[in-house]
DNA sequence: TCTGGGGTCCTAGGACCC
DNA sequence: TCTGGGGTCCTAGGACCC
């Protein structure tokens, strides 16, 4: 398997398009939040400010930094461009986040070039049309690709040679790994596990003990670098949702229920916007020591109507109102999942109508719920919609 | 270090159905 | 009357990522 995955991540994101829009902001410490640090430069991160720390703290560290609300319009704005220059590169592109993804140039060998060429003009191609420093990682699977990004950190190309994958892994620290927080840098450690390479040669069933089968069967494959997963173009998203956050004992009562409110309408609009639906609620609630838990419902049929989404939320809200009432609650978020789209169940539809009572039915249904245009001119439709 | 807002994926138990 | 095995859906919690 030829090195033809590339993970390609833009550095400091938020950062870097301050420092493009902002010439004063150059070549200086400067960081991009409000509370909390959401990306800094790498002149600041060498006085080791981090990504989710305090602003506060991130001050003491390094006293001259320059700290700017974020623009996350101006983030979206310039991510369009960079994932414009991606697809332009290559039909397969996988997007990971607003800054990140996996595009495949397995195709391209022949006609464009090798991999570590197309990285290249890749990244130049950034830097001038969008005027962005990007890393990209080159290798021949996409859980190596990501890492190799991170290591080639900042404005670098790294390239992991085909069959010189263990060779890159095994040194690194097991943290590296796509996958391994906090939590389970600490079980490994307990067992003697600090680098990709121990990981790789520990006994399975140890493994197994730490930190439950799959889980263990999952690292111990990335770690011998066996990862078949392809780059997927086709991702759609599970989830959509909204919240805020409060100091402790800063909410109360009515407050809340107001708020509710703007996330139930916040949330509705954004669907509609997206053209999806969505049937189960969930309401994610924190308490004062930072312990978090959620309450759903599933509702019959997919929705985006903010007076059923608000109907649902407020089931939820009453059932925990005794917590938010107590002034121990930090934050409320609502979401909603089990998606769908209206779009989603004009292509799935496929049959020919007049056949039965169950497709006619079918067809009938959909006609109220979507209107006519949900059903093609022909009539022809089929399957299964998949609301259910 | 007293911690935002947006997500994904996995696990596990219980209800329910065949 | 008591029982098995398999499958799906719902709910809740937890770890992780950017």
């Amino acid at each position: 398997m030829p090195a033809s995955i590339l993970h390609a991540d833009l550095d400091s994101f938020y950062a870097s398009v301050e420092q493009r829009d902002d010439p004063t902001l150059r070549d200086r410490p400067m960081i991009v939040g409000r509370g909390i640090v959401l990306a800094s430069s790498y002149e600041a991160k060498a006085f080791g400010v981090r990504t989710a720390m305090g602003t506060k703290a991130a001050l003491r560290l390094c006293p001259n930094a320059v700290i700017v609300p974020a623009r996350f319009h101006a983030y979206a704005e310039a991510s369009k461009r960079v994932f414009e220059v991606f697809r332009d590169t290559s039909p397969l592109v996988e997007p990971v986040s607003i800054d990140e993804a996996f595009i495949d140039v397995g195709g391209l060998a022949r006609t464009v070039g090798p991999a570590p060429r197309i990285a290249e003009t890749l990244r130049h191609r950034i830097r001038t049309e969008v005027g962005l420093p990007i890393t990209v990682g080159v290798a021949s699977t996409k859980h190596c690709a990501k890492v190799a990004s991170q290591a080639g950190k900042p404005d670098g190309l790294l390239v992991v040679p085909d069959g010189g994958e263990l060779d890159f892994l095994w040194p690194l620290p097991v943290d590296r790994l796509w996958g391994v927080g906090l939590k389970t840098t600490q079980k490994l450690g307990l067992i003697g596990i600090g680098t990709v390479g121990d990981l790789a040669n520990v006994d399975i069933e140890r493994l197994t003990d730490a930190l439950g089968r799959a889980h263990a069967h999952h690292l111990h494959a990335l770690a011998n670098n066996r990862d078949p997963r392809r780059v997927d173009t086709d991702r759609r998203r599970k989830s959509i949702g909204s919240q805020r956050s409060f100091p402790s004992g800063g909410l109360t009562g009515d407050d809340a229920r107001v708020i509710m409110f703007e996330l139930v309408d916040q949330i509705s609009a954004r669907m509609r916007g997206k053209e999806m639906m969505g049937r189960t609620v969930t309401m994610n609630l924190r308490d004062n020591e930072f312990r978090s838990f959620s309450r759903s419902v599933t509702l019959p049929e997919a929705t985006w109507s903010s007076s059923t989404i608000g109907r649902a939320a407020t089931r939820l809200f009453r059932d925990n109102e005794q917590f938010i009432n107590s002034g121990a609650c930090t934050k409320l978020g609502l979401s909603l999942s089990n998606l769908s789209s209206p779009h989603n169940v004009q292509q799935s539809l496929s049959f020919e109508p007049g056949r039965s009572p169950e497709v006619d039915a079918a067809i009938d249904e959909i006609t109220t719920r979507f209107g006519t245009s949900a059903i093609g001119r022909t009539g022809r439709t089929s399957a299964r919609p998949d609301w259910h």
